[in-house]
DNA sequence: CTGAAAGCGCTAACAA
DNA sequence: TTGTTAGCGCTTTCAG
């Protein structure tokens, strides 16, 4: 089969322990040694087994995450791709690994993450988002597992997070249209249940408040994160008597269906209706009018979430619960008026 | 610390082995022995630790991908996404977990696959694209390890590989140009040394030769598959003393590039130049005007291939070399002669 | 149908 | 500084 530490340790003419001690660069070993089991190692090609590593190390250098399931997360296709992009570039650096499971549905994605909990497979996980009662963050915390959570635990404050400070985010987004001189302001949300929406409705509230805007209730839409979410929000809105001038969108995806909805209702952006959206993707700069966006750094949610994790893997405890990163609107034609 | 094999045993009154035999269903083990077993199992929430199963079986049940790296392939930030979704839907329900690794350069990447191949991580690999001469292709050749490619192998007949027929799709491209009455036919590629690209070129120069068209070399433009490289790709290609009227995109997402630079330009699309591009995200519905696209079936491309990869894990050989997953032309405003 | 025993490849006391 | 030994938790002959 494949050559194993006795190969190499018979060859070297040394004890397998010896050789053990070599790989993880024990320091009680001479250099002589180090440099002889060194070059036969290289010589065969040897790598370690690193499953029998992790059976006796009771450590697997593997952290997990859970891809989001369709529909309602969707959005996730692009937000997903470049939070990976920022946890590969730390956990690689870090020299771990990443796995991925999923589930169809909650309870699904519970057993999956016991089996690689229970069954020692990873040394943590990280969740893509939160949503109330959350039996996933129940579980981890029970089993007392590391975790970090990119988002917000609306049950509990301990739970180690990454986030965007979203309830300002969407305030700012408000204000920013304020200054364009706007009083109607609708807001096109994504799925309720989720903490990110509801920190967002928050944000759009508090600054309609404070502004003593008037807001009504039909101004407000809740959908997924989906452009047809936005498409169908337009037929909607636009159909009301009394309209609003200005919307604040959950996702530049939605903002898409938003922006394809008016055009075909024979809208014009931002002269009839001004949008600003979250997360600027890299589209929102090449769409028909280029879109405000507020940018909420997903490169750096991820980057940072991954660090944080193996931090409390490594410290067991220690560190700033809740981290945020920093955002800023980027703004682009939709939101100016001429 | 956590419950075993042998706690099992010792409160269900067997012998670790008839566990370990109730765990993996062997068949000669009474039904009331197994139902006891089975019974304290769920009790003590007994999971099998994964990395001692896998010790002895010698087998992981994960599979592992390379996450592409930025810039040069940063389309599959959608394609990425999706095709994931593909392949996570057929593992999980084999009960694989998927493993993501990432090298900041070629040869990092092969340093990473080496280890976790030689270290006895994974099973199997599925490679999102190929190359010429690619060193990954050749070091798994090598190991006789399983691998499946998405794409085709330049340099290899022999590769189990998912792809589109990137050949005929073009050339549908071009055709549905020629249809509409186009003699100037441009195309905007991506990295030459991609296999995709190199397939897609020669399907648009055999349509153009049988319907005996010229082909200006300054109308194929190469790039890479980001937004930008379709932006300027305009200003170059629209400033030439003869214009092409149409344009083949390699991808959606430059083709919003594309789009942008003609708008800012003054050009309008389909009236002034006719734009039909590959891949069909679903934002291209959503653009102004929508764009017509090649459907490849993402999603279908990483589900076969994960299925083939699975097929060629378990069976040893046996299955086709090459499947070829059908594409499809949508017909939006883009391309359509009002 | 079930148990005892050996061993997968590696690490980590404990000795030397 | 290095070797010996005893496992990590599980599977799998081989006996019974």
């Amino acid at each position: 089969m494949s050559v194993t530490i006795k190969d190499v340790a018979r060859i070297a003419g040394v004890s397998p322990s010896t050789v053990s001690r070599v790989i993880s660069n024990h320091p009680r070993i001479s250099r002589a040694t180090a440099d002889k089991v060194r070059k036969i190692m290289s010589d065969l090609d040897y790598h370690p087994n690193i499953m029998a590593q992790s059976l006796v190390s009771k450590t697997t250098n593997t952290i997990a995450i859970i891809l989001p399931r369709p529909a309602e997360e969707l959005f996730l296709n692009l937000f997903f791709a470049e939070v990976i992009r920022g946890i590969v570039s730390q956990t690689s650096k870090a020299g771990y690994d990443l796995l991925m499971t999923s589930g169809s549905s909650q309870r699904e994605e519970v057993e999956a993450i016991t089996r690689l909990v229970r069954g020692r497979r990873i040394d943590g996980v990280l969740l893509l988002h939160s949503r109330n009662n959350d039996p996933l963050i129940a579980f981890l915390r029970e089993e007392n597992f590391p975790f970090v959570l990119i988002g917000r635990s609306p049950d509990d404050q301990e739970v180690l997070s990454v986030d965007t400070d979203n309830v300002q985010a969407s305030y700012d987004a408000v204000m920013h249209l304020v200054m364009q001189r706007h009083e109607r302001i609708g807001f096109v949300n994504g799925p309720p249940n989720l903490t990110v929406s509801q920190d967002r409705m928050a944000g759009y509230r508090k600054a309609l408040q404070e502004q003593g805007l008037e807001g009504k209730p039909e101004w407000i839409v809740e959908g997924e994160f989906l452009q047809e979410s936005g498409y169908r929000a337009m037929s909607f809105l636009m159909n009301l008597s009394e309209r609003p001038t200005a919307l604040v969108v959950t996702d530049d995806v939605v903002t898409f269906g938003v922006l394809r909805g008016l055009i075909e209702l024979g809208y014009k952006v931002p002269e009839d209706i001004a949008l600003v959206s979250f997360n600027n993707i890299a589209l929102a700069e090449m769409s028909t009018p280029p879109i405000s966006s507020i940018d909420i750094g997903i490169y750096q949610l991820g980057y940072t979430a991954s660090h944080a994790l193996l931090a409390s893997i490594q410290n067991e405890g220690e560190g700033k619960k809740r981290v945020i990163i920093p955002h800023r609107l980027v703004v682009r034609e939709s939101s100016l008026q001429k």
